[in-house]
DNA sequence: ACCCTTCTTGACAACCCAGTACAGAACCAT
DNA sequence: ATGGTTCTGTACTGGGTTGTCAAGAAGGGT
């Protein structure tokens, strides 16, 4: 018995999240975010909360979309586990798409990790942006831990390797790459490096 | 005949950077940057040409000094190159100091690349931060990988390794490590990571 | 057809910010 | 001492930003 909405919220939150991935979070106006989404400021402040409310929902929303990939893509049986890895590994560091049916970012400041973006911008004096970031870095983290363990049971990773430490290290790639990759360095660069990291886990001494 | 300068360049330079390392160049006003070195508004735009001139200038800065600790400290003869790209990847992660006499950085804000952090943020829309911060990160690159190249000649990595792959690899893992150790990790961490990347490097084939 | 609830829109006021201009102070040379 | 030149600090202005408010539009139940 009341009007519903006119707006679709995912969608809203993707073209914040685009917004805030082009110009920063300072650098974005509310104005911005309203063209962006085609939402008026009233509907942004009794929907989001305002400007912070919009960061913190998109955020909230990647978040989701970044557990997905490698919860999907890594776990599975541990026969195979090294080729979820290698292929998890090419895809992250190519950035985690807005949505599953588009896939490649548009360009390339839709690559780099949303989340360590805004953490790197405002982190310092948001707790709950710092948080999320962590959180963010913490689901990749465990799931690469997790299939490095399987990997190791199958044999295709040296077992005396110490899980934590080769999933922080792929981590500190996959955020890298982000870095890296922002601006002035191709796709196939970004590929390469995985490739090259990939190459350089350690293999069970063959015997 | 002119009255001179009652400030230090340098000392205010490194005053802006560290205010826009901790609010970001949007977060940074005019005001802040002024409490931050002490310096008036005039004295500002009269010394550096306003805000942006000052993040350009302190990027300047950070160039040289970033620049400086991978030539000293990988430059050498082919013997012990190894163990300089050791030490160095050590230090990298920690970031780079502000001046040669305070190597650890203050606090966690002041650890991650500048360069890096601003291109992050601003790069997009500024195309002199994205080629100051591509330097920075050839820079580094660059030397890594003749470092590389040394340790092979040595025979202390394997030869069949191409080493502008390992450079840039390399270069990802310290990106990286800013991203990582920005907020939540310990040092101790970062230290950890860079153990890992460095024990990966391969090794000649022992024949 | 009517009404009530919710959404939407545009405008408004208070505030902050960048950049400029002007007046005063400091310093050095003569 | 004095003058000229440069630096320093502050006040001002125009533009942009945020958050709020009230009026209008839209839809569903009765």
């Amino acid at each position: 018995m009341a009007r519903p909405r006119s707006f679709d919220r995912d969608h809203v939150l993707h073209a914040a999240e685009r917004q805030f991935r082009a110009s920063g979070y300072n650098g974005t106006s509310v104005d911005d975010i309203s063209a962006a989404t085609g939402l008026g400021r009233g509907s942004l402040y009794a929907a989001f909360d305002g400007k912070h409310g919009v960061l913190m929902q998109a955020m909230g929303g990647y978040f989701a979309r970044l557990g997905e990939g490698p919860r999907k893509a890594l776990a599975g049986p541990d026969e195979g586990a090294l080729e979820r890895l290698h292929a998890y590994l090419l895809r992250a560091v190519h950035g985690v798409p807005l949505a599953p049916d588009v896939p490649p970012a548009p360009d390339r400041t839709g690559a780099a990790c949303f989340a360590a973006k805004m953490a790197l911008e405002i982190g310092a004096s948001d707790p709950e942006v710092q948080r999320l970031a962590h959180d963010c870095f913490a689901v990749v983290r465990t799931a690469v831990a997790e299939c490095v363990r399987a990997a190791q049971r199958n044999g295709d990773i040296d077992p005396d390797a110490d899980p934590d430490d080769l999933a922080y290290l792929l981590l500190t790639v996959i955020r890298g790459s982000d870095v890296v990759g922002a601006y002035g360095h191709s796709p196939d660069r970004l590929t390469s490096i995985a490739e090259s990291a990939f190459a350089l886990l350690p293999r069970p001494r063959q015997s």
